[in-house]
RNA sequence: CUGGGUGUAGCUCAGUGGUAGAGCUGCCGUUUUGUAAACGGAUUGUCGGGGGUUCGAAUCCCUCCACCCGUUCCA
């Protein structure tokens, strides 16, 4: 007799050996019929395992999040299957679950390509109409390995041996075919359903390792229902066309080309866009009490040696070599501003009482990344961070923290990102400086972090070799993460340099550095605005947010007149004089992503009026006012949210 | 860095050994237009670069480059 406790507080007496399976068919035909799996004390267990002794029970059905992870799984055993009926002498490898789906290693010597997937689905689909029934044995752990390698698993064989000691060996059976798995399963392969479909084929490294074979990874999408995976297909759809490089092509933002890999050519628009998001920071920093400077891009390799790039940072930087008659000149351009930075702190003797001090650039670095590495202009070569090194005392550490996430937070939520996730990432194996000296910044980080009301999640063993540090990841409109801001805790660069400040004591002191960024760089994240808002920025953003459209060639000059009159009080205003109809006009200005359109025909020019059209699904509402109204309309709609706000 | 894919007009793409194409954009003309595409016309090319095979190459082979998707790394 074993006792199961239900999710209600109810419990029942079932007798030895019952499966979650019958527990369900105990309660309901129409349950046993969706019933997935089971979670026995919280662990997650076959619903055709029999229950071993008194445990609290939940049904998994494919409406829970780990039933839908079950669907997945078992998809890539269903795609392991099929691939090794089809193609004879592939191995298996892995195959686990991933956000949104799954994906499986194959060693295999031909490379699969896109046009396979629709025989290896059209197989998946039967194996999954043949409804075989998943069946899970325990192995010994010999034996099982006897068992790959006689089969030619040798990935499996290694896996097993890599096993801990007292692991169960567990092999689960699905009709003729098996495979190496912890489980647990869904009943039958049936379960998984129609929902799924090949994404891409990949390569992929044996346990990840470069060093190791390459083998092939198929990756999958897998849903509870068909609904969600065409929402799915959806949004992939949606974020293609958000897509920043083709965004930045069609609305003439920027272009890159071969002869500077990574790096941007910013346009007209692109530039507008960059000014408007550069001089908010600079706005918002200037209260922030921080100084702007500006340092070079080019320094000689004499720094670079005395600040620790040259040995750890050189296969990523440019090096300029020239010859000045007898002797040559090294330089490098600047992969960081820090070093710069601490130049500018080392002028002039400081005192206890500049600190802390603030000093921030628009910091133009450039880094040698691998080609792969580089994508749009998310991932560049040439890239300018919205940069600044405060220089405080150790004491200081905590306000500094405090006042910092509290900026950025603002800062995040004016260009619309209210979901923030904190990564807290702590001494890393090999590091600089004394363990007091570590214990005490992580505590004043985190100190500052508890203080400011974010939640954190830790990242070990991930901080800099100078200290801990912190990144803010950001979501945007479709729900994709990404990495902008960072603050970095640092006690050696200082040291170093020779930064020194005098103290209360009248000693010198070697200050402490914050590294900190909000946006990251500017490049990655303007191409994050512009996926963020597919394009359609908010009026202050907009490179053009006015276009004064003709209805007939009699309204040329009262058009020109609007454009001037709004142009005088500080919009972004172009005229639409062509011979085209207004349908047109309006059309072109709609897919150009135009906020405002401010139709003037014969009678707005008789009557002194504009008709202003909003950028908005299908909004055909227009608002008909004096020029002097829309004047003020515009000029207050267009304000920077820091300037809106007083 | 490694695996796969792609590279033809400004954009999206067709063209698999025999005279380089379509749609859209742009340009010119007609149309003076009332809220998401008026009509007509002409033009548009180192077929990613280089080399090779062939009477003949966008097409086959070699090589280099870039981009895309993964992996990795990061701002």
């Amino acid at each position: 007799m074993v006792t199961l406790t239900f999710p209600d507080g109810a419990s029942r007496d079932y007798e030895d050996g019952i499966t979650p399976m019958a527990v369900a068919k105990s309660i309901s035909s129409g349950l046993a019929k969706k019933v997935l799996a089971a979670k026995l004390n919280g662990e997650l267990w076959d619903a055709l395992r029999p229950v071993e002794g008194d445990a609290s029970i939940e049904l998994v059905t494919a409406k829970d999040p780990e039933g839908l992870e079950l669907i997945r799984h078992d998809a890539a055993h269903v795609l392991a299957e099929a691939v090794q009926e089809l193609f004879p002498g592939t191995q298996v490898t892995i195959g686990p679950v991933i956000e949104n789906g799954f994906y499986y290693d194959f060693h295999r010597d031909e490379p699969f390509s896109d046009e396979d997937f629709a025989a290896i689905e059209k197989k998946m689909r039967f194996i999954i109409e043949r409804n075989d029934k998943f069946t899970r044995e325990v192995w010994d752990r010999n034996d099982a390995i006897k068992l790959f390698t006689e089969m030619g698993e040798t990935y499996k064989a290694e896996l097993i041996s890599d096993l801990p000691e007292d692991e169960t060996i567990t092999i689960y059976r699905q009709g003729n075919w098996f495979d190496l798995c912890r489980g647990p399963h869904l009943p039958s392969t049936g379960k998984v359903g129609k929902a799924f479909k090949l994404m891409k084929v990949a390569g992929a490294y044996w346990r990840g390792d470069a060093n190791n074979v390459q083998l092939q990874r198929i990756y999958g999408t897998a849903w509870a229902t068909q609904e969600e995976l065409d929402q799915h297909l959806h949004m992939l759809e949606e974020a293609e066309k958000r897509d920043h490089r083709r965004l930045g092509r069609e609305l003439s933002l920027f272009h890159m080309q071969p002869e500077a890999q990574g790096m941007v050519f910013w346009h007209d628009n692109g530039t507008t866009l960059w000014r408007e998001v550069e001089n908010y920071i600079r706005r918002r920093l200037q209260v922030a009490d921080y100084q702007e400077i500006k340092t070079p891009i080019l320094i000689n390799n004499q720094l670079w040696k005395k600040s620790g790039h040259w040995d750890k940072f050189r296969e990523n930087m440019f090096v300029s070599e020239v010859s000045h008659g007898a002797h040559d000149e090294v330089h490098a351009l600047k992969p960081m501003n820090c070093p710069a930075h601490v130049q500018v702190f080392n002028q002039g003797l400081k005192s206890y009482r500049d600190l802390p001090l603030r000093l921030a650039e628009f910091g133009c670095c450039h880094r040698n990344e691998p080609t792969g590495a580089l994508h749009g202009i998310m991932r560049v070569r040439g890239f300018t961070q919205d940069d600044a090194h405060i220089f405080c005392t150790e004491d200081q550490i905590t306000d500094e923290t405090k006042s910092f996430i509290r900026l950025l937070k603002s800062i995040y939520e004016d260009f619309g990102f209210e979901d923030l996730l904190v990564k807290f990432s702590d001494r890393p194996q090999t590091r600089a400086g004394t363990d007091e000296t570590w214990d005490k910044s992580e505590k004043a980080l985190m100190d500052a972090v508890t203080a400011a009301g974010v939640d954190v999640v830790l990242n070990p063993g991930e901080g800099a070799f100078y200290g801990p540090k912190l990144e803010f990841v950001l979501r945007d409109a479709i729900g994709r993460d990404w990495q902008c801001g960072t603050l970095q805790v640092d006690f050696v660069l200082p040291d170093r340099l020779g930064a020194t400040y005098i103290g209360e004591d009248d000693q010198r002191h070697i200050p402490v550095m914050l590294h900190r960024a909000i946006l990251g760089s500017m490049e990655r994240f303007i191409g994050i605005l512009i996926e963020n808002y597919a394009g359609k920025f908010p009026l202050w953003l907009a490179p053009t947010q006015v276009i004064v459209a003709t209805i007939t060639s009699e309204a040329d000059d009262y058009a020109q007149n609007v454009c001037d009159k709004l142009t005088a009080a500080g919009l972004r205003v172009k005229t639409d004089l062509r011979n085209e109809k207004i349908n047109y006009k309006i059309r072109e200005h709609s897919v150009g992503k135009i906020p405002v359109i401010a139709v003037v025909g014969k009678r707005e020019a008789e009557e002194g009026k504009v008709a202003l059209r909003w950028l908005g699904e299908g909004n055909k509402q227009q608002d008909i006012m004096s020029i002097d109204e829309a004047v003020t309309v515009l000029s207050q709609k267009s304000l920077p949210p820091d300037l809106a706000r007083g």
